[in-house]
DNA sequence: CATAGGGATATGAACGTTCAAATCGCGGTT
DNA sequence: AACCGCGATTTGAACGTTCATATCCCTATG
């Protein structure tokens, strides 16, 4: 009667119907190679037939362990155009699993105290570690984590210390950088920069590979850079001048599709074509980026969830700048299609059109 | 030295350094009617000082509830363009906290046997109940669920078993009415739908709502609608017809803004102007419909996600359909700019350029 | 032939909490 | 004065697992 108990095996059932002790049943499931054939295949064969399987929370007092990492959702980013805060949970979701962990998603809704809620689920046994995102300049939880010695690992560099190397990232000015040679290459002779006001250590980061890549190559001045937050019609008003001082023939590369997607409004305004005026190359390959045939430069979420998944799991190392391929579509061709056979890449190799997805459901 | 842990002291702890017995302890922090005034203030504080929080492992093994409720990812849909999961998934998980409760996602990555890993999850009581989405016909899950007596709440109707009232869902019919209704007072003459293909339970009862309106007020034939799926490419297509029909001064009702995207994209093609030449409303208010200025029926996210978790929580009442606020902007407004002074809703009203986002961060 | 060694399995205890039942103290009732 | 009732608090047991240790039994070795 009780709602979702039924019959629900234990560890003795097993026992009793494998004829075995308890311990035994214990070690087939965690330590295989203790158990003799005969018995191992005989107690599987059990816990099988009954569907048993270890109850987590008895676990989890035992070991003193909750088999869970924590991962703060950043309220301020969610559904904001180009989040990519979904694919990375579905990675982290899916390749937890293999390593016998969950994903546990909190919010901290008190912004006074950031730390709270993370001090709530360690009080409470609730994570073995935490999965830290959208890391910046004085970002007070590596130092708070290190201090109570939580295992942690960062999507993003731990900027202020260069000590801690518990973190993988993209590494924003090779993609950048790639942005340029790739539209040097097509032929736009012109390449502009919009990016984020001075300050967040993501954006610093992109504008500096624009920027080397600009003077190596003799595409452009290192004032031909524009700023705006995230919003539409701020990036829109912010490309303009861009647009004028590059001209026809020249490129903008921004630090988000959402950037982009206002420079490309910003064209449309004008009159312009991107690609076949002006070349515009975003970055995070998100939703839009597909959907406007954007050129984009592909944040590696699967790699970068593994790498992550992996160092808290105490496998691999960390300090680590995965390269975004360069997913290049319609917007950085002069002829108005996807340019190159395939795209440029320093690392994995994507198909030029990046259809790839599984046919899609509803909603 | 284990990671982590310190010093995390106990229910024991606490009853020693309050001189009082671990139960008293555990009724303070269950129900604190049980205890004598000022004991619970001894016991308070003490909890205050020692930082102390139950041990979610101890009291889920005592309990025999898990504390979790189970959301399934669906990697289909998920960074799709328009997908919502991300704002849902906020949603719920900061409203399951003063429920006392977490949210455990996970992925189903055995396609042939769907309810594995729901069933994976019982056995190892690591959820009290599921939080279902994507609800379609012939869903396994809810039969599969109430065979099992397992609690579960769906964003979604559940089709196939009307005597089930174990969900919450948006209108779809009544919000495209709404759409239709509020077209037409814009002044637009002819109005057309581009939906899905039929067969899919939220896309046949969004066309539903166009055809009702669209009949009654005489702007529109039932024959006006095309099908696509999700694809911004097939829906481009699919929508030309639909333009070539209402031409100018009409417009298109779209079942996502996937779709509406898509229609948006065939205007241009042809030099038209979304809202000055022709209508667009898509649905569900994603991040692209207010970066590209469209016209959308806002799921009411926040409202779904509340009664989902009451009805898991035993609390309130199910079979409840909201009625998505048709959120105005542009793409319906014949002078281009955003018409009547709010939007047109049946139940909450939202600012007509719905620009109340918490100032953006990058990334 | 006694015994050491060691692989396979079993037993006792503990993780931290909550439930059920027992105990305590005290004012009110007969 | 003995007892009842009741609120406040305590005690014993149990949830299901794993760790540490103990036991068993068989084979190899001197």
């Amino acid at each position: 009667m009780r709602a979702g108990r039924g019959d629900r095996a234990t560890i003795v059932d097993v026992a009793r119907a494998a004829e075995v002790s308890r311990q035994t049943v214990s070690n087939v499931v965690n330590s295989p190679h203790r158990v003799a054939p005969a018995t191992r295949a005989r107690v599987t064969a059990e816990i099988h037939r009954l569907g048993f399987r270890p109850n987590q929370a008895a676990r989890s007092l035992k070991k003193e362990r909750a088999g869970t990492w924590g991962v703060q959702l950043d309220t301020r980013t969610v559904g904001q155009l180009g989040s990519i805060l979904d694919r990375f949970l579905v990675e982290l979701t899916t390749r937890s699993a293999p390593r016998d962990h969950h994903i546990l998603p909190f919010v901290a809704p008190d912004v006074a105290d950031p730390m709270a809620a993370y001090q709530e689920i360690l009080a409470g046994q609730l994570a073995d570690g935490f999965v830290l995102t959208d890391t910046r300049y004085e970002d007070p939880r590596p130092a708070w984590l290190l201090d109570r010695q939580v295992p942690f690992a960062a999507f993003g560099r731990i900027w202020d210390d260069p000590a801690v190397t518990a973190w993988v990232d993209v590494d924003g000015a090779a993609g950048t950088e790639a942005a340029v040679r790739h539209l040097a290459s097509e032929g736009y002779e012109r390449i502009a920069f919009l990016g984020w006001p001075a300050g967040s250590a993501v954006g610093d980061d992109r504008r500096e590979g624009w920027r080397r890549a600009v003077v190596a190559l003799d595409v452009g001045d290192a004032e031909w850079a524009a700023e705006s937050e995230q919003q539409l019609e701020l990036a829109a008003l912010a490309a303009a001048p861009l647009v004028e001082v590059v001209g026809s023939g020249g490129a903008i590369v921004c630090a988000s599709d959402a950037l982009a997607l206002g420079a490309w409004r910003s064209l449309h305004e004008r009159g312009l074509r991107p690609g076949l005026d002006i070349g515009l190359v975003g970055f995070d390959d998100s939703d839009i980026a597909e959907a406007l045939d954007l050129t984009s430069l592909r944040q590696p979420i699967t790699e970068v969830a593994e790498g992550i998944l992996g160092l808290l799991a105490g496998e691999g190392w960390g300090g680590r700048l995965l390269t975004p391929p360069l997913v290049a579509r319609g917007s950085s061709s002069r002829s108005g299609r996807v340019p190159t056979p395939a795209a440029i890449t320093a690392g994995a190799t994507y198909p030029a059109g990046d259809r790839t997805t599984t046919d899609g459901d509803k909603r």
